[in-house]
RNA sequence: GGCCGGUUAGCUCAGCCAGGCUAGAGCGCCUGUCUUACAAACAGGAUGUCGAAGGUUCGAUUCCUUCACCGGCCACCA
């Protein structure tokens, strides 16, 4: 690594700038390295000297705030450490724009309403209307296409914001390789990929109970469900026997499926209920008479151990509905309201269907809660003189677990409706070594992705009922009867992507065909986003568009990434690209904390706690920040905590005023010959030897940590205290003075590029006032990262430990002046120490530079074998009267 | 219910995998010093039954077991 040295630069101090003004200096940089286009994938090297990110596509519905910037400078100081290795960074940005948040988001702001049935208008000209004007007028109503150009003006808008902050804190993306998850090239590959999958045989539609919103009135799939606690109450109800007087009471918190009941069951081995199996319950109020039948998933100890099956209360129900093969008594609609039914016709068995219509009539219509309210008030009800109501006692409080969709607002339903899923269920074997195969940091998150790809119960159900997304390339044909043929879609050709069925007909059909019969009909539904986004490796290495590239790129090094979305993000990634190419996607997976708020929260923007990064970047300027975020290693949550800024703006300052002094001083090419250099030479060697492995495994944290800690300690504080006087030439020969000279310039360099890939600015800005142009590297992030073999030069020196002498001897000179209340600088005429012999023989060596660094103009050392190693005692310390 | 991570100074965190010098850092606190890189600094000081209890060992913050508490993942949720 030491080549022909270039003439070495001595610096006038005056032209250097006095203090660190980090805005200024990062928008210069800023600028100079998007002029330099030095982030820029170039493509030039083979692929393992090459290295590529698949970058998390932040959704650009909303603000970015610290948990974005931490966990995204965390990959950046990742993907500088990369660059200066010599690796041709692959490291892109795209923008999820496409989803649920996006679509709420346009339609409010331009006031619209998507018809997806609508033809493309190409002259539409929306105009952003004020709140007055939307409340007046009603929607507009657009084509999907329209739809998406409103996304796109919308989401490009908040995309420049994001962008700009990325830029201010320093993210080394190449803004080359950006794109959008709503964009052609996305479309494109999310349909291709679903066409893949078909042919392949792992995507199927059926029609079954799927977990539906009955908000968003969208199917979603198992990982995006989430466990709310929420109240809820037991309600007790009396059930009847037929043809007998035999009553027994089911417990359920959802008396509101009561019509839709279709069987009762008990554990087999429960003897309380040994004699109703076989019988036919009663249910009270709509008198619908169900099969009693035993079964080993009811538990005995919950409720009264007797429970009624409705089409569907949970999961369990369904379970039952397809073993038992039970009636099916649909009563929910897709819009979260009770449907109209007649009891008494096929289907809606009752032994009593005139008073079941009566009862039912006043709860079509309403939504659950309105239902179960109503429902509770008619089990009071006595059902005749002298009788018992239904409900046996109050329903009692309690606070159970109810699944919600993560986005949304109220209970998940199970409701039978017709989906497209990817059959995942027999893949779990696959799926679980796969996961093994790729590195986790830290190593505990890949058991994350093993429990939950263990404990999956549904394949992925992949068709959303929406507008806003990618739409299936799928039409059906039409029979002569006007019917949709659902058995046979027609699937789009692949050369033709991205396709919308909606507005083009299929390959052989014409337009005037849609919807007739014998014509054909649109898949109406769109993709699950993370159907999209699950393929970002392959949309960065433009999959199916050039092979080349992607045959280079994939699978990809590193993918970075939250915790929280391991089972969706992490999950899918590794479904598609073993369904795709039985590959992996990356090698490395790092997993970044969370950031907590002071009670130890979450800080996220739904929480209301989250923190706006830009005042912290002019408060404590872009380094200190990132230095904040570096300081957290992988996989850890860490306490948004100001301090770790302020300790991060005063190390940035250091590095600015230590390179100051450093570079101010009298230079000319000189080698390390001095004993205490070399001896810095060796620790310092040592340093570039661990942190540069501490960044091979992505430990950015500890080596931070231990440069930070050796730089201000051992150098700053030590060594440069040692030299400082020698470097200016004072008792010292040209010999000692050019070593010294050497060694710090040395050193500054190797501290700034350990440094550089945590704090940018500061060491891209101390870089260019010598380094630049000493060493042909105009951007310290293109320069060589250190390693030992900079240090081939230099002589071994004969003391290697006698630095730690040197430091323990400053210490207690330090001390002595600080207990006699002298000034650490105030110099000293005459100091008399002892120490045992082979503590004063360590010191022989580096005797000059340790006397300056005490400031001792004459010293004496007094043999004393008493003391223990590296022990110094006071005999007389005679304090200058000058100074 | 199964599992994962955490519990070290007032605060934020290292150290523990491969057990051993008086257990560390920064912040904060106290004392002193404007010293020609730096007061956005420097020098010095105080502060801990290393969550609890057992066990292994000559020796445990570190390894093992159990427990407690905090956070999370998964499952159950009549």
């Amino acid at each position: 690594m030491v080549t022909e040295k270039k003439p070495v630069l001595t610096i006038d101090p005056s032209t250097l700038p006095s203090h660190f003004e980090a805005k200024n200096v990062e928008e210069r940089w800023t600028r100079q390295w998007a002029e330099w286009q030095l982030h820029d994938y170039a493509d030039d090297k083979p692929r393992e000297e090459t290295f590529v990110i698949d970058t998390p596509p932040p959704t650009v519905s909303g603000e970015l705030h610290m948990g974005h910037i931490f966990s995204y400078t965390q990959t950046d100081v990742i993907a500088r450490h990369q660059r200066m290795r010599g690796r041709d960074v692959f490291y892109p940005m795209g923008w999820d724009d496409n989803g649920l948040p996006t679509e709420r988001r346009v339609q409010n702001y331009f006031h619209v309403r998507c018809d997806p049935t609508l033809p493309y208008d190409p002259g539409l000209s929306i105009e952003t209307i004020s709140d007055k004007e939307k409340k007046e007028r009603p929607p507009r109503v657009v084509s999907r296409d329209n739809f998406i150009e409103l996304c796109l003006r919308l989401t490009r808008e908040d995309e420049e914001t994001f962008k700009a902050l990325w830029n201010r804190i320093g993210l080394s993306v190449d803004w080359k390789q950006e794109y959008s998850t709503i964009d052609n090239l996305c479309r494109r590959l999310a349909q291709f990929s679903f066409i893949d999958l078909y042919r392949k045989g792992h995507v199927y539609q059926v029609e079954s109970p799927t977990i539906w919103d009955v908000e968003f009135q969208t199917a979603i799939a198992q990982a995006e469900v989430e466990d709310r606690p929420v109240p809820g109450a037991l309600h007790h109800i009396r059930f009847g026997v037929e043809g007998s007087d035999e009553t027994f009471t089911i417990a359920t918190t959802r008396p509101e499926l009561l019509p839709a009941c279709v069987a009762v069951t008990a554990h087999p081995d429960d003897e309380r209920y040994q004699g109703l199996f076989g019988k036919r319950a009663v249910s009270p109020l709509f008198h619908i008479p169900v099969l009693i039948f035993p079964s080993k998933l009811v538990s005995r100890e919950k409720g009264t151990g007797i429970l009624m099956i409705c089409t569907f209360g949970d999961a369990t129900d369904v379970i039952w509905w397809r073993e038992q093969g039970l009636p099916l008594r649909q009563i929910l609609g897709l819009d979260g309201r009770l449907m109209p039914v007649t009891f008494g016709t096929d289907g809606w068995e009752s032994l009593n269907p005139e008073a079941a219509n009566n009862l039912y009539r006043e709860l079509s219509g309403k939504n659950l809660n309105a239902a179960r309210k109503a429902i509770v008030a008619m089990l009071r009800v006595p059902p005749g003189e002298g009788q018992e109501p239904p409900l046996v006692e109050e329903p009692k409080p309690l606070e159970h677990a109810v699944k919600f969709f993560e986005k949304g607002s109220r209970p998940l339903e199970i409701i039978p409706t017709k989906q497209w899923f990817v059959r995942l269920l027999d893949k779990i074997d696959s799926l679980l070594e796969a996961g093994d195969r790729i590195t986790w940091h830290p190593d505990f998150m890949r058991l994350r992705y093993r429990d939950w790809t263990k404990n999956l119960q549904i394949d992925w159900c992949i068709s959303r009922q929406r507008f806003f997304g990618v739409p299936f390339p799928v039409w059906f044909p039409v029979n002569a009867e006007g019917e949709p043929d659902r058995t046979n879609p027609i699937i789009a050709s692949p050369d033709h992507l991205p396709v919308d069925p909606m507005t083009t007909p299929p390959p052989g059909f014409d337009e005037s065909q849609r919807n007739q019969p014998n014509g054909f009909a649109a898949e109406t539904d769109v993709f699950d986003t993370w159907f999209t986004s699950s393929l970002t490796p392959q949309i960065c290495t433009q999959w199916q568009l050039g092979a080349g590239r992607h045959q280079k790129l994939f699978p990809t090094d590193l993918r970075p990434q939250s915790h929280e979305i391991i089972r969706t993000w992490a999950f899918y990634t590794i479904v598609k690209a073993l369904l795709h190419e039985d590959a992996i996607p990356w090698k490395h997976a790092a997993i970044s904390g969370w950031i907590l708020d002071p009670d130890r929260k979450k800080m996220s923007k739904t929480k209301d706690n989250a923190t706006t990064p830009m005042p912290l970047l002019e408060k404590y300027g872009a380094d200190a920040v990132r230095y904040w975020t570096a300081s957290a290693r992988l996989g850890v949550d860490t306490a948004f905590d100001q301090n770790v800024f302020k300790v991060g703006k005063r190390l940035v300052t250091k590095i600015f005023n230590a390179g100051k002094f450093v570079l101010s001083q009298t230079a000319e090419q000189h080698p390390i010959t001095n004993e205490l250099d070399l001896i810095f030479m060796r620790m310092l060697r040592e340093l570039v030897r661990r942190v540069g492995e501490s960044y091979d495994r992505f430990d950015y944290a500890a080596a931070l940590k231990e440069t930070e800690s050796f730089f201000w300690n051992s150098f700053t504080d030590a060594y440069m205290e040692m030299v400082k006087s020698r470097a200016r030439g004072k008792d010292t020969d040209e010999a000692g003075r050019g070593s010294a000279v050497a060694s710090l310039r040395r050193a500054l360099s190797i501290f700034l590029r350990l440094f550089a890939p945590v704090l940018p600015y500061v060491t891209e800005d101390v870089w260019s006032w010598a380094f630049a142009q000493e060493t042909g590297n105009k951007s310290i992030h293109r320069a060589d990262w250190p390693t030992e073999a900079e240090f081939a030069d230099l002589a071994e020196p004969p003391n290697p430990a006698s630095f730690d002498v040197a430091v323990a001897f400053l210490n207690t000179i330090n001390k002595g002046k600080a207990t006699a209340k002298m000034a650490t600088g105030h110099p000293l005429d005459l100091l008399v120490v002892a120490a045992n012999n082979a503590t004063a023989d360590k010191l022989k060596g580096i005797i000059t530079d340790v006397m300056s660094g005490v400031r001792a103009r004459s010293y004496r050392i007094e043999e004393n074998d008493g003391l223990g190693d590296e022990e110094f005692e006071i005999i007389e310390a005679r304090f200058a009267q000058d100074s």
